[in-house]
DNA sequence: GTGTGTACTATGGTCGGACCACAGGAGGGT
DNA sequence: ACCCTCCTGTGGTCCGACCATAGTACACAC
């Protein structure tokens, strides 16, 4: 399935020669690749296209690569779930390939999704989250630090729910549409107010979530999300 | 946000201009980039590593390259949504940074989040699903063609839903897993019983939708993903 | 004047070589 | 036995060369 009869493309051929030995378990996370020069001798093509390859890969937060020699050097898989969403997010966001109302929506989606899967889950466990709201009572924080918070906070929750798919398509989400939520800081002037409402909704989401209310913690977390960007002016 | 204070890897640098550009409107779909040369001397780099930081963006689904001279050459920005998420989420799943489980439960989310929009839409307009589903109804059809237009037919919901970015994802999802989905197929004995389950799921979804029936197109849909997956031994 | 074909030019695609920086390991000196 | 040095392997980068391609300009023929 991972042919493409494109023989064009030398890079191709190295992106695709890595795909299958990922698929066929050939290669595996921790694995090392071979050297650059090696890969290009073996697969026939030009040093560059091996380069240009290896750059999507670790873009996409498949690989990491270290010079020097040793075992850390060379391009490892790494698998890195969140660095390469969040990558592909901001860009087709900042291409205007993702209207920021989907994005917000999107987000809307997924959130819900993860505070439904943590209310019915008897095995939550979500201290971290808990801990976050306490750090953000102090009253002293600027907009900003109290977005940073508000985003770690809402990250812990999709990490505490345990899927790493979703957990790295909200954090790519949230960094994409990071510069437009804090311009819409500014237009906000009651900000006091209302970082003091967002607070109360955070426990309130929380507590939902400890009695085990799904549809109670999906609606709270609606109107907490959807209500910001419409304070903010964000939404259409 | 874009800043990185890495003047190592000169590919960022070209990265990151692309991105500034994209961001401050100085490009915008359609607009072409610079020449690889144009760009390498502008940025002080070499022209390889201009290619790198196009290879990325190429794959990334965000310009198109084009040999020869005219308008239609160069790089150009196109934003196409789909094309990255789905290398994305395959290479992701193929090296193991993303659990079949989660990218399951994730499609789950999304499709949930699909219909109960399309439900509540007074406005929606599902023509094209309609479509598939009479497609569908041919009994003659193998396991993997049927399992291809299953694909066509959710995937048109979630284009109808009009959210590109949930689009991009179920579309990147579903390539994702798809090698996994046909061999799941093979697990079953009674296919002809179950297409025709899956058939009548359909019907009642968009019966559903139609309806207004957000609640009920969300459960039904639900029940139709995770039963499918459950009885192809996809999930644990 | 019109049409046609050829040469030119700008572009990406690829390759190969060269050099650098760096990290680890091997081997020699003490 | 220890430490220092040099060697080797690795990615990171640049450069120059060549090719294929697609427009475009221009000269030539009619």
């Amino acid at each position: 399935m991972a042919e493409q009869s494109a023989p064009s493309r030398a890079w191709r051929v190295v992106l695709e020669k890595v795909e299958n030995d990922l698929l066929d378990g050939r290669l595996g996370p921790g694995d090392r690749l071979p050297a650059e020069r090696e890969l290009a001798g073996n697969l026939g093509v030009g040093r560059s296209s091996v380069r240009e390859a290896l750059r999507v890969l670790e873009v996409m937060g498949l690989i990491r690569t270290g010079t020097g020699s040793g075992p850390s050097s060379g391009a490892i898989i790494v698998a890195a779930p969140t660095g390469g969403m969040q990558a592909l997010l901001r860009l087709q966001v900042a291409a205007q390939g993702f209207p920021l109302d989907d994005v917000v929506r999107t987000r809307l989606a997924l959130e819900e999704a993860v505070v439904e899967s943590l209310a019915r889950d008897p095995n939550r466990s979500i201290p971290a989250a808990r801990r976050m709201t306490e750090v953000m009572v102090a009253s002293d924080l600027s907009p900003a630090e109290f977005l940073a918070l508000d985003a770690q906070l809402h990250l812990s929750l999709a990490e505490a729910s345990g899927n790493v798919v979703i957990t790295a398509m909200m954090a790519g989400l949230r960094s994409s549409i990071e510069s437009y939520v804090r311009e819409g800081a500014d237009n906000i002037d009651d900000w006091d107010a209302t970082a003091d409402r967002l607070r109360r909704e955070h426990v309130a989401i929380l507590d939902a979530i400890d009695a085990g209310d799904a549809e109670k913690a999906r609606e709270l977390v609606h109107s907490h999300i959807a209500g910001y960007y419409a304070h903010a002016g964000l939404s259409r």
